[in-house]
RNA sequence: GCCCAGAUAGCUCAGUUGGUAGAGCAGGGGAUUGAAAAUCCCCGUGUCGGUGGUUCGAUUCCGCCUCUGGGCA
């Protein structure tokens, strides 16, 4: 849909992404073939390596600078994708906060090791209780950013975000309009099994076969966790059969499909636009397969 | 044809010394501030294969039947 607004409106598209970003990965991630994107150019993607991790606040940096700029040339930006913390950081901002930090990270990651998440989860107590009431103290992730925050800046992650709340003030030179499509749910997960096997018609495995094969790449960086490729790199790394890796990936593309859900439920703003997928017509579904290189939703 | 082992949640299975049952995965809902295609939280009634019998009571014990593995012919 975003192409042909693309190629009969004054509108360029700009990826909102996480796994687009990245050189190489490109059956897995859905993205456009060269083809689609003479025809319509895509802003963010292929602009890191996957051995450089891209992070929601880079990414509103960039939005930015795409928005203003194509708004100068006197045309419409067009944000298209999928990944939802990217749309917030965009329209609500973020907080003033230290980036990531590699070697406080790795010493944390350290702490939890010898002692446990729990240890982390009490750590962060002493030094920011009220992230710490607010963290899960199972969701490892969420507690290592909140310790590494206050170990870099010397100030608790809360008080940060009370600084300067995301959702204030924000410095868009437009208005936002959103978008969504909602597709029934089991004609979407009938659409998502379609998707995957077609990668790998395409030549997934073989894809992420080269990724291996550069040898600086390694399974927990972020590009290479995002779904379908992380199930193949477990398969060639021997974890499970071919079928299992297959189920595993269809069912992890549904799952991701359910949570962007919930994030669209969460937009009191959202315009819903009518959408059927007739999976019953098999033809309407290979079209779109073959001629939808992006994501069919 | 005979022998043995199974048949329990969508799937793989555990369990009930007889008082109608619970894990993982899948699925659903939610959270989401520099990894977000990530990370995490909450949600488990299903003729316990069918049918007779024993019993106050059977998914559990017994008989028969059906189906599925494996073995012997």
């Amino acid at each position: 849909m975003a192409v042909e607004l693309a190629q009969n409106f004054p509108v360029q598209i700009v990826s909102v992404d996480s796994a687009l970003v990245y050189r190489g990965l490109d059956i897995g991630s859905g993205k456009p073939d060269q083809a689609t994107l003479a025809r319509a150019p895509h802003r963010l993607i292929d602009i890191r390596d996957p051995v450089e991790p891209y992070s929601a606040a880079e990414f509103r940096k960039d939005a930015l600078r795409e928005i203003n700029e194509i708004i100068g040339s006197g045309k419409i930006p067009l944000l298209v994708g999928g990944t939802m913390l990217y749309f917030k950081a965009l329209r609500e901002g973020l907080a003033e906060m230290p980036s990531a930090a590699p070697e406080v990270r790795a010493r944390i990651l350290e702490l939890a090791a010898s002692a446990g998440w729990g240890a982390v989860h009490k750590r962060l107590q002493e030094v920011d209780p009220l992230a710490a009431q607010r963290i899960h103290p199972n969701d490892p992730q969420r507690l290592q950013r909140a310790l590494e925050v206050y170990e870099v800046s010397g100030r608790p992650m809360s008080e940060l975000h009370a600084d300067k709340p995301a959702g204030a003030a924000q410095d868009l030179p437009c208005k936002l309009i959103f978008l969504g499509m909602l597709p029934e749910r089991a004609a979407l997960h009938e659409m998502i099994a379609r998707r995957f096997h077609a990668m790998l018609a395409d030549g997934l495995v073989d894809e992420v076969s080269a990724l291996r094969a550069r040898m600086d790449l390694t399974g927990d960086m972020p590009a290479l966790r995002s779904v379908g490729y992380r199930q193949v790199w477990e398969y060639l790394d021997g974890k499970y059969d071919y079928t299992t890796m297959i189920d595993k990936a269809v069912a992890a593309t549904r799952q991701l499909a359910k949570r962007q859900y919930t994030w669209l439920r969460s937009w009191p703003d959202l315009h819903a636009l009518a959408c059927r997928l007739d999976v019953d017509d098999a033809s309407i579904v290979e079209n779109h397969l073959k001629n939808l290189p992006e994501n069919p939703i």
